[in-house]
Order: structure tokens, then C-alpha cells, then sequence
DNA sequence: GTCTATAGGAAGATAGAC
DNA sequence: GTCTATCTTCCTATAGAC
């Protein structure tokens, strides 16, 4: 894949953590991107084409961001519960993503492929700290859980710092210290 | 509200459940609901309109549906994760409604007012059967995370009974018999 | 690979009769 | 209140030059 196909593509995740997959126009995305129509559908196809691309790439991208051995587990969980750029719009991106697979069959393997490795991921971080506990029904928990606070945060039903105090609650009732 | 309306918005409930908000089309609409599209700007303004009397009716929709003073926490909750076709829908719109509601400030309002009485009325069913338990707290997080599988549910990230296996496993972590 | 210009079509919205 | 017919706008997509 390109640089400017790379480009092209974190613009259309910004349009969309702005806009919604629904709001995304091919013009809009070309100014993000500080390039013509007639190139997006140079290089993607068209809306569809672009749209999944988009959408494996926010997977791409998630996969990076959660990348952290050795991450405290609370910290790991409570990363995506923070009011900062990166976090507002991968959560926002990523609600689009599987809002959207829900309508369109295509998106929904590599979201539960996404899905699956994340939760393995936090499953990792509790063997480690918590070697008793059962990792993948917690982990599991935990994840779902923070999706849907993610969601009552982004939707503005609750605010950031209950939806952390919430979260925390979940955690020290899923893993109690020992 | 005229019965014609409820029977447009009842109609809009499904097309929603069906193709997404953002595949609803005024025109389909007006097929479902067996009239023509301009009754629908007669009766709701414009499209922008429509979808809001819409949202806040999936909004009276999901009360009516939860109204079960007396009925068992566990069914309450489990309830929601039912393949049946009023669940289905019901859950898919309000899915929509939600993921909406991040891009469109007139939607968060209503969806916060109607978020607190459904969370009240666990909090509530908590009360009674659990006089001891952090009511509110318990109510906030087993919900959330019920909307959390739900969306897994539907996005197809996760099987029905997967996700009722974990609800039931959080119940009886969050309230567990004395 | 990239642009400008524009075709073509889909969908929202309205006029006017009944 | 409700319809048919149509207007208009917006947006996807392509043609063709560089």
C-alpha cells in the first residue's frame, strides 16, 4: 500500500470520527486529504471500495494502538475511557465500524477478527496479574463493557468520569485482589 | 400524535432495523408505510424531522417495553438479548439511535433522558431484590455492558448465547446471593 | 498518478389537484 | 389529508488532458 494511499486513508478515518461513516462525501474526504475526487477513485474504486478499506484500516490501526506488553491491565482498559485526540477518534471510528458491520455482512469478519484480538489481549494482561481468575470470560466482560461506556461517553449519556469510575468498579469486581 | 403518524414512525422503526438510519430513504419508507412520500413531509417537515419524532419514538418504544415492575432482574436483562423479532429490532434501532446521537447534538438529550429510566428501572428491580447492593452503580454497568453485547451481537462478532452466558456471569458477580 | 470539468443519477423536497 | 408529478440539489463517478 502507498504512502498516499496510507494518507488517504487516516483523512477518511478523521472525516469519519467527525461525521459518521453516513456523513463521509468522497469531495469532503478530498479536501482532508488535500487531493482531487477523481484520485480516491483512482485509487480505491468507489464509495464501497474506499468505505472498506477505510474500515480495515481503523482494525489496522486499533491492533497498533493497543500494542503493550507489559502494560498495567487498569491502564490497558482505562486508555480507551481518556478525552484525548487519538482516543476520541479511534473510539468514535471504531463505534462507526461496528455500527456499520451490522448492516453490511462484508465488514463483519475482520471486526470480529479485530474484536477477537483485543480481547486476547487483555485476556494475556489478567494471566499475567491475575493467573487464577478466568481470563477470557473476563476479558471478554471488560471489553464489551468498556465498548458500550465508550458509546454512552461518545453519545454524551454519561461523562467521562463516571463512565472511568464504572469501569474501575468492574475491574476490582472482576479480579479482586487476592 | 395522529394514528397515522404513530403508523409512518412504527414504519420508519422497521425500515431502521432493516438498512440503518442511514439507509433509511423517505421513498422506501413511503412504501413500507403504504403512502406517498409527500404525506411523510406533510406530516414530519423534512427528513431531518422525521428522524427525530422517529428516534424519540424508538425512545417511548423502549419504555413501554421495559415496563415490568415485579418481573425478575435476570429476565429483565436477559431480555434483551432474545432472538425474536421485537427484540431484534428493537435493539438494532436503538443501536442506530445511539451511534446517531454521536454525530447529531439534537439526539443526545432524549437518548440521556430515556438511558436513565431504563437504568433507573434496573437500579429499581436491584432495590428490591438486592436491598444491600450499590443499586445505581450496578444498574450503569450491567446495562452498558448490555448494549455493549447487544451491538457484538448484532455486528456478529459474537453468538446469542455467548453473550447471555457472559450477562448471566456479571449478574452473578455484581449481585451475588447472600 | 493526478488534475479539472462534468455527466448522470439518486434522493430530498415541493406544487397543485382532489 | 393525501396523491401524482416534478423540480432541484447533492453526490458519486468518469472522461480526458497533463
Amino acid at each position: 500500500m502507498s504512502e498516499r494511499q496510507k494518507s488517504i486513508l487516516d483523512a477518511a478515518v478523521r472525516v469519519i470520527a467527525r461525521t459518521g461513516v453516513r456523513g463521509l462525501r468522497v469531495e469532503q474526504l478530498a479536501a482532508e486529504a488535500g487531493i482531487s475526487t477523481a484520485l480516491i477513485y483512482y485509487h480505491f474504486g468507489d464509495r464501497a471500495g474506499l468505505l472498506r478499506r477505510t474500515l480495515e484500516h481503523i482494525n489496522d490501526r486499533a491492533a497498533d494502538y493497543t500494542q503493550s506488553t507489559g502494560v498495567e491491565l487498569d491502564l490497558l482498559l482505562l486508555q480507551e475511557l481518556q478525552d484525548t485526540e487519538a482516543v476520541r477518534v479511534n473510539s468514535t471510528a471504531w463505534g462507526e465500524l461496528r455500527a456499520t458491520a451490522v448492516f453490511n455482512e462484508e465488514l463483519r469478519e475482520p471486526l470480529a477478527d479485530s474484536t477477537r484480538v483485543w480481547v486476547a489481549e487483555i485476556a494475556d494482561a489478567i494471566r499475567r496479574a491475575h493467573p487464577d481468575a478466568p481470563a477470557t470470560d473476563v476479558a471478554e466482560r471488560l471489553t464489551a463493557l468498556v465498548e458500550g461506556l465508550s458509546e454512552r461517553w461518545l453519545s454524551g449519556s454519561i461523562t467521562l468520569d463516571r463512565a472511568r469510575d464504572l469501569l474501575r468498579g468492574a475491574i476490582a469486581l472482576e479480579l479482586p485482589d487476592r
